[in-house]
DNA sequence: AAAGCGTTTGACGATTATGTTAAACGCCTT
DNA sequence: AAGGCGTTTAACATAATCGTCAAACGCTTT
């Protein structure tokens, strides 16, 4: 890995927010530049072509829940043991990060040829990851439901806060805030219901 | 409303198919004219402005599920008869509709502004909404993850797929029909915690 | 057959986006 | 002070996008 130039830094942090916000298609090479402050030329000075700033973008955007998703599969501990740690974890990463999700499913969706790629990337094998979960009744579903609590509230962020909290913003934080305490008991029932 | 000719229903049906894949800006009017196999001026002919298309598209993919969270917040039912009815007309716009969710939560991620108006349209008052629930512990974290278990996972297909179901789109299908059987159970399970 | 009307088409103009190139700049080394 | 190297800049070439307009088309009405 090669030291990151400070220009370099900047045109990520505005292609970050940029690319988040409006998307690949919805963000121009200037519009960056101008948010950085800098001449539109160095963006392809320092990354050749949009497409390889925007690779850039979408890989570092990943980067920030493999190693979420990793632990997950990985760890030998019990279910019941890891599923409060997990939820910590995916909500605090998404209160960093609230645009996240959005911008990776949306991506996911236009291009799902990526997947294969990506599970590559994370080291994950789902053959494995199916192995795991065959001890408990419906695996899958309580994967599934673990994520959708987590990341959908962020995902529907102004539906949920419009339609619940009035548009209060602060409000919405706060309970996600809550949020993190309350799923872990709210799921370990859920999970209890086949046995 | 006028009566819709031929080619402004391939226009619209295009543009649906596109926008939901690629989204506004990732989208031209050429690519919805060569996908309808029509003249691209005939698209500012129909529908004035890019803009103006996009904005009918926009409308239309809200319309399908207006209906649904109305019912949810306008109806006197109690809440435990009223959640199974629900999720099943949930998860059945959503298997008619998978790219939806993803469609509508980008662009409202991108254009927050729209919130008000939308809820307007919805004719949902959410002073309301927060009152019905005044009753039931946590109300907006049951919603909340009502919304969250039944729409998550198709805005998230891609990676369920690939990650739990090998790629192979029957089986997250069927797994989101059985999804509609069981998801009930365990809702009322989960929200009879704090009870 | 001519006129009229809504629909469709091709051509145009203005604007915008991307990537390349060659020159300018700044700084460090010799 | 001169040369060298990485960085930054301005200008250019190419292609794509969007909206408009006037002409062509097709079908019905007179």
């Amino acid at each position: 890995m090669e030291l990151q130039t400070e220009t370099e830094l900047k045109i990520v942090a505005s292609a970050e927010k940029l690319f988040y916000q409006k998307g690949k298609a919805g963000t121009s090479m200037q519009n960056i530049a101008d948010d950085a402050g800098i001449n539109r030329t160095l963006l392809n000075y320092y990354f050749r072509t949009k497409d390889q700033l925007f690779e850039a973008v979408f890989r570092k955007a990943l980067s920030g829940f493999v190693p979420l998703l990793a632990s997950m599969f990985k760890s030998d501990e019990a279910f019941e043991l890891l599923v409060p740690k997990v939820i910590h974890s995916i909500i605090d990463a998404m209160m960093a990060n609230p645009q996240i999700p959005i911008f990776v499913l949306q991506e996911l969706s236009s291009n799902p040829e990526r997947m294969p790629q990506v599970l590559m990337d994370m080291g994950i094998d789902p053959e494995k990851v199916i192995k795991k979960g065959e001890g408990q009744a419906h695996f899958r579903h309580l994967i599934i439901n673990l994520f959708s609590l987590c990341i959908f509230p962020f995902a529907a962020r102004p539906v949920v806060t419009g339609l619940l909290f009035n548009g209060d913003n602060d409000a919405f934080v706060a309970a996600m805030h809550q949020r993190k305490e309350i799923l872990p008991e709210m799921f370990l029932k859920l999970m209890s219901q086949n046995q």
